[in-house]
DNA sequence: ACATCATTATACCGATCGGTACAATTGCGT
DNA sequence: ACGCAATTGTACCGATCGGTATAATGATGT
C-alpha cells in the first residue's frame, strides 16, 4: 500500500556512481550533469530521490566509508596479528587503490578536503568531510593507544601525533598518487616512513 | 617611444593577488571576479596585459616559482651546513608556510595539481603545474645525489626514491595543514621522518 | 482493457561562468 | 590648454551552473 510499486533504480549502484564522479572530479567539478550521467538517471529523479547536490555528497561520502574506507580499516583491526604487520597491511592497501588504474587516482576524502578551505563548498558537505577525516584520525589513534605492541614501543604515548604521521604519509601519497606516481615507486615510501616510528 | 607610457598597475603586485587566490582557491574555484577584485583592476585590463585565465595562471605560478618557492630552496643550498641541518630547515620553512595564518593553507601547487587528474584544468595550465612539481623533485633529487654525507649514508643510491620520499611528506603536511592542523603538531612529524631516513 | 500514479524526459528558470565590445575617463607629451 | 592613446567602467555575449515545472511514459491493481 505505502506506495512500494513500480521499478525504481538501484539505489546503491547510483551512489556508488556519484561517489567516483565526487572522487575523481571534488565537489565543485563534480557537474550534475557528470553525476547524473555516470548514475544513469536524470535530473528530476536525482533530487527526488537525494534532495539536491550536497545531501547526494553527504550520501556518497557515507557510501565511501561504507564500503571503501572499511575494507581498508579492516587490516587495522585484526588485532592478532604483529603491530607492524597491520600497519603494513593497511598502509599498502590504501596506497594500492590510490594509484588503482581502475578507479579515480588518489583519496575521495583528501581531495574534497584540499577544497573545502577554499569556502567553495556548502556548510554541510564541508562538515561531513571533516567528520569522516576525524574518523580516520581517530581509528589510527586507537591503534597506537590500545595496542599493546605499541605501548611497549613507547608509541601509545603521543598516540595522535603518530596517527597524524601516518595520516600525513597517506595524504602525501595520494597527492602524489594524482600526479601521476606509479604505485610500483610509492609503496617503498611506506616501509621508509615505518622505520621513523622503529618498525 | 614605443609605447610606454600613462601609469600602468603593479604587474608584479597584481600577479602576486592573483597567486594569493589561486593559492586559496585553486584554478578552478578562483573566477575571474574574484582574481580580478584581489589584483583591483577589471577584467578587460586583466585580458588585455595577462591574455586570459590560462595564461594568467602560468604567469602566476612562475611567480610562485621565483617568490615562495625560491625562499624555501634557498635553505636546500646551502652546502656548507651538515645535510640533515639543511633537509631540516628547508622542510620546517615549507610546513610553517603552510600553517602561516596570513597565507592560504596548504601548497599552492599541490592543491593544483590535485584538480589537474579531474581534466578541469585546461591543457597549458595543468602541463606548467606537472613541470614545476617536477622541478621540486629535480632539486631535492640532486641534493641527495650530489651531497657527500648523502653519498656516505648510502641516500645516494634511490636518490630518486629519497627525494620522493621527502615530496610525499610535503605533500601530505599541506593536505594536514588545509585541513586546519597546527604548525604545532605538524612540525615534530618532520623529525620523525627523518628518522626512516636514518637522519 | 482501463484508469491511476510514480517515474521519466524535455524544456526551462535565474545566476554565474570565462570572455569581449564600446564608450567614458584619465594622464601624458606637446 | 590641447589632443592623443591607453586604461577604465559598464553592459553584454553564449555557455554552463544548480535546480525545477510540466508533460509524456509505462507498469500496476482492478
Amino acid at each position: 500500500m505505502v506506495a512500494a510499486s513500480k521499478i525504481k533504480f538501484d539505489r546503491n549502484q547510483a551512489l556508488e556512481a556519484a561517489m567516483l564522479v565526487f572522487w575523481k572530479k571534488g565537489y565543485v567539478g563534480a557537474s550534475l550533469t557528470d553525476l547524473t550521467e555516470a548514475m544513469a538517471i536524470n535530473k528530476p529523479s536525482m533530487y527526488a530521490t537525494f534532495g539536491n547536490k550536497e545531501t547526494l555528497f553527504v550520501l556518497a561520502t557515507d557510501y565511501y566509508m561504507q564500503s571503501v574506507d572499511l575494507a581498508h580499516r579492516f587490516h587495522l583491526e585484526q588485532r592478532h596479528l604483529p603491530l607492524r604487520e597491520r600497519l603494513l597491511n593497511y598502509l599498502n592497501s590504501v596506497v594500492s587503490e590510490q594509484c588503482n588504474e581502475h578507479s579515480p587516482k588518489g583519496c575521495y576524502v583528501s581531495l574534497c578536503i584540499s577544497e573545502a578551505e577554499g569556502e567553495l563548498i556548502p556548510d554541510v558537505a564541508r562538515q561531513k568531510i571533516m567528520q569522516v577525516s576525524e574518523y580516520t584520525f581517530n581509528s589510527l589513534t586507537d591503534v597506537f593507544k590500545q595496542d599493546k605492541e605499541a605501548q611497549d614501543l613507547n608509541l601509545a604515548h603521543d598516540a595522535e601525533l603518530h596517527a597524524c604521521y601516518l595520516l600525513t604519509l597517506l595524504n602525501g601519497t595520494a597527492a602524489m598518487a594524482r600526479a601521476g606516481k606509479p604505485c610500483t615507486e610509492l609503496k617503498p615510501l611506506i616501509v621508509i616512513a615505518l622505520k621513523g616510528l622503529g618498525l
